[in-house]
DNA sequence: ATATATTGCGCAAACGTTTTCGTGTTTATA
DNA sequence: TATAAACACGAAAACGTTTGCGCAATATAT
């Protein structure tokens, strides 16, 4: 590659010092109009941009965020990237994306590059491995020195931080009450293992409309799935029995869709037989037969507010004590709780 | 924030020179044992870690790779960033994500964003307006000083630079002798505007299929969609009709899922009155009903060539003339061209 | 005791930019 | 003609880092 032309550089070929030709090119009066016109026409037919390195470095800002997420090839999370990506390029910041691949030590690895002064903030969701670990010793340099730094979706209430989560509770809640309000009266929850906060949380919402609606607590029906195992036998065993549940919750899109498959293969009618809500943002919902009603992740805004908090603390124009921005799920009514009769 | 500490205020502190803390935390024999220790301790103490911009404009080098793609809720596009991570990151860069939203205007801003310093290359595939405009300017400069760059999937063969593709025409090909094989003989295609290379590239792997197996090209069951329109109704208007098609090959998912739907709503068993093929590499094809077969893009493998391409070119150890990798996607087939008979 | 190594550290340049504060020359004013 | 103002530009510091070189002071060898 040719080394990039530098005000050095311009002001070598016009035997003037460097100061002339920054100012020159900033149309500063303090240059004669002769001088700036040819500097300008020479920058100009050589390219030249300023190194935006060293604005950096002297302006103390990069003007860049990060973003750490367990991985990219997840609908929800690269819509998430887009809202943060719109908030933050309207406000004239870049995004730069790294992946911790669920693991804890790429998730470390990836604090140690980002916040080395390459950007001025940070947005993260947290490694299944972290939230296991229940390790977040990376993020104590941080909040120390007040890093800007927003949490989402799958955040820790330790973390001292603004953070952005959906009200998982109540998108639970609500899926279980539609399905109750449509007659189900044996209700399976597909969920996560326990270390996964947001299925805690949507078991939690699930039990409570449970509750409230005088439907007695069935341990056996509630599911827990091990993601680093095949997922289609473990949910295929669930349907595949002499009584299945008459109605599931599953906690995202993938674990409705194969029990759909699932039913379907076992000959049962939805949502006649069996009704099937998922958690999701996703395209899988709409192409499944019949589609999938769902409980709707607004990722889009989700990034967006994310990156509204923490664009705000970097340019100081936040409170001080910490926000908590929750964003209510809603209902996607669809066919597999739809019946025609 | 609080500010970062820094070599000049641990030389402050310990009343020696910056240089002399720089070479104690490099634990550099010139520098006592005595004073070493102290010094790393203290920045130890302190969580000292170079600033990377300091070092980036002192090396000449961001190790961070910029990636300018359309739009990355896609799953195609997200597999491929996620390549390029992988690649990217064992090679110690990171990666710096920009979308251009299919807009030519801003893909040009992505550009000067990216080209002022901030990475040591460049990934991108184009924006569709950038495609229909047909402007290239922006990569002028770029080519003009060799920077290093490395256009993906949607290229164009005016801007000389190393690039990577599937052999569209090539999986075309395959997928359309496939539904020949199974027996169809009326094989509509459903593909994008012209302007779109990887539509045009398919459609003529799609005619070569048909010559060669001496099927007669119909153009009145070639369709092109308009991605800014209703895609069911344009779909629904192919399916729709007195006389349809035994076969379809779609130009992506989202197509064909959407052909499955109409035909099935018109009551046509697939794949016996009906086979379809779409190009993919979602999930989409997974979970629709029956699932969809389907030309496998490796979004990943196209990722991570890309970024060996390009990691190679900024270390100056590729050969001097620009390489043109070309991926060979496969055909998995599954039950909308798999009959049960 | 003198000459030579060795040790321990500082200086300064370099990366590329912006900006404040001079400073010398020219022009305008008294 | 003397003085003030306007003009056109340069020097230098600052952002934070690394590193070759120089220079003392001490230690070792003759």
């Amino acid at each position: 590659m040719k080394p990039r032309i530098t005000l050095k550089k311009i002001a070598k070929e016009f035997g003037v010092s460097i100061s002339t030709v920054s100012k020159a090119l900033k149309d500063s009066h303090e240059i004669s109009e002769e001088t700036r016109g040819k500097i300008k026409a020479f920058a100009d037919y050589y390219n030249y941009k300023p190194n935006s390195l060293a604005l950096q470095l002297r302006n103390q800002k990069t003007s860049v965020i990060g973003v750490i997420i367990p991985e990219i090839v997840h609908h929800f999370f690269s819509t998430v990237i887009n809202g943060i990506e719109q908030y933050a390029n309207d406000k004239g910041y870049s995004v730069m994306v790294c992946l911790s691949n669920e693991s804890y030590e790429k998730e470390v690895s990836n604090f140690s590059v980002l916040t080395n002064g390459s950007v001025d903030g940070l947005i993260v969701s947290l490694a299944r491995e972290t939230q296991e670990n229940q390790i977040y010793k990376h993020f104590e340099a941080l909040i120390k020195d007040d890093f800007p730094l927003v949490l989402f979706d799958r955040i820790i209430d330790e973390i001292e931080c603004d953070k952005v989560i959906i009200d998982d509770v109540g998108g639970a809640y609500k899926a279980t009450k539609h399905l109750i309000e449509i007659g189900a009266k044996r209700i399976a929850l597909i969920t996560t293992q326990d270390y996964i906060t947001v299925g805690c949380l949507r078991k939690e919402g699930y039990l409570k409309a449970l509750v409230n609606n005088g439907i007695a607590i069935d341990e056996s029906i509630i599911y827990k799935i091990d993601d680093t195992k095949d997922l289609y036998n473990q949910i295929g065993e669930i349907i595949n029995v002499a009584n299945p549940p008459d109605a599931i919750l599953a906690v995202n899109e993938i674990y409705a869709a194969i029990a759909l498959k699932a039913s379907k293969r076992k000959g049962l009618i939805i949502p006649d037989d069996i009704a099937i809500i998922g958690f999701t943002s996703g395209l899988i919902s709409e192409f499944t037969s019949p589609r999938l009603t769902s409980v709707e992740q607004h990722g889009d805004l989700m990034g967006r507010q994310a990156a509204e908090l923490l664009i705000n603390r970097i340019e100081n124009t936040a409170p001080s004590e910490f926000q908590k921005e929750v964003i209510s799920p809603n209902l996607k009514i669809r066919k597999s709780t739809l019946s025609n009769s």
